[in-house]
DNA sequence: CGCTTATCTGGAACCATTACAATTAAAAAA
DNA sequence: TTTTTTAATTGTAATGGTTCCAGATAAGCG
């Protein structure tokens, strides 16, 4: 399917702007991260490949895993000291950590938040990135 | 002097409270935490708390942390996956980490930020507390 | 097709933190 | 104050997520 194709090519171009190679297990665990996007952490996204790959070891989702992160096609997520999560929604967002299911949820902020952020930072502090985690419950 | 009595009558209270025991230790680590309000970690403490007290365990530091954190004298603040680190500051703030020291910073925000996120939450979210954490370069 | 070298694999090593069992010491009771 | 109770401390072993390592495999270039 297009769908497909385009989350593959994308990939590739990815991969291949870092000079690195294109394989079958970096695929295969690129396509669990876009197929459910719940935020897993590398032991979920382990049991889920070996499903389809057996022979795929924990040491080499680890490596995938980096590798997705280094090529910028998914982001980590910390919650406390937790084994980090793995998230393929690259636009800017906060993540809601519900504390009776432990379940994480994206959620969507204004761009007026960045801004806003950097607005207050003294000087001298110069900002790369944000982290937004709010811990609460979920239904 | 006076600011020290006000301390450790914090303490005591704070200790009382949950119907827990003032101990030397308990005492010790809370004043390290307060008299360098550097976000140090748990084998930081450790380090520092062995200059006066060179018979206090590493699982005695943990236990202290973990009690002062019970007690809502300090808060955790995570970093990544790093070490986990102490902040004795319990206005609302969020934390600068420098990528170039590794420092961590506090970092005020207005009230105004609560109250945007929470109105940016779908309904059937209920929000306890938000992390901020700012990474970029300071100096 | 063959060659070079990045990637994969399984297992050992690492490090922050927690668990445990014996000892010590708060603080309540006598 | 002394005794008693039991929470807190201590040193060490265990745990769990992640990284490291060395040998086997397989991209992808010529």
């Amino acid at each position: 399917m297009i769908a497909t194709d385009d989350r593959k090519t994308r990939l590739q171009d990815a991969i291949a702007r870092k000079g690195m190679r294109y394989t079958k297990q970096r695929e295969h665990v690129f396509n669990i991260l876009m197929d459910k996007r719940d935020h897993p952490t590398a032991d979920e996204v382990f049991v889920r490949a070996r499903r389809k790959m057996p022979s795929i070891s924990l040491a080499t989702v680890y490596n995938c895993l980096d590798t997705l992160v280094e090529c910028d096609l998914v982001r980590q997520v910390h919650v406390e000291r937790e084994s980090t999560r793995y998230c393929p929604n690259l636009s800017e967002h906060a993540h809601f950590h519900c504390e009776k299911t432990g379940q994480v949820f994206d959620i969507d902020f204004p761009e007026a938040f960045r801004e806003g952020i950097i607005s207050q930072l003294p000087s001298g502090f110069e900002m790369d990135a944000v982290d937004i985690l709010i811990r609460g419950k979920s239904n």
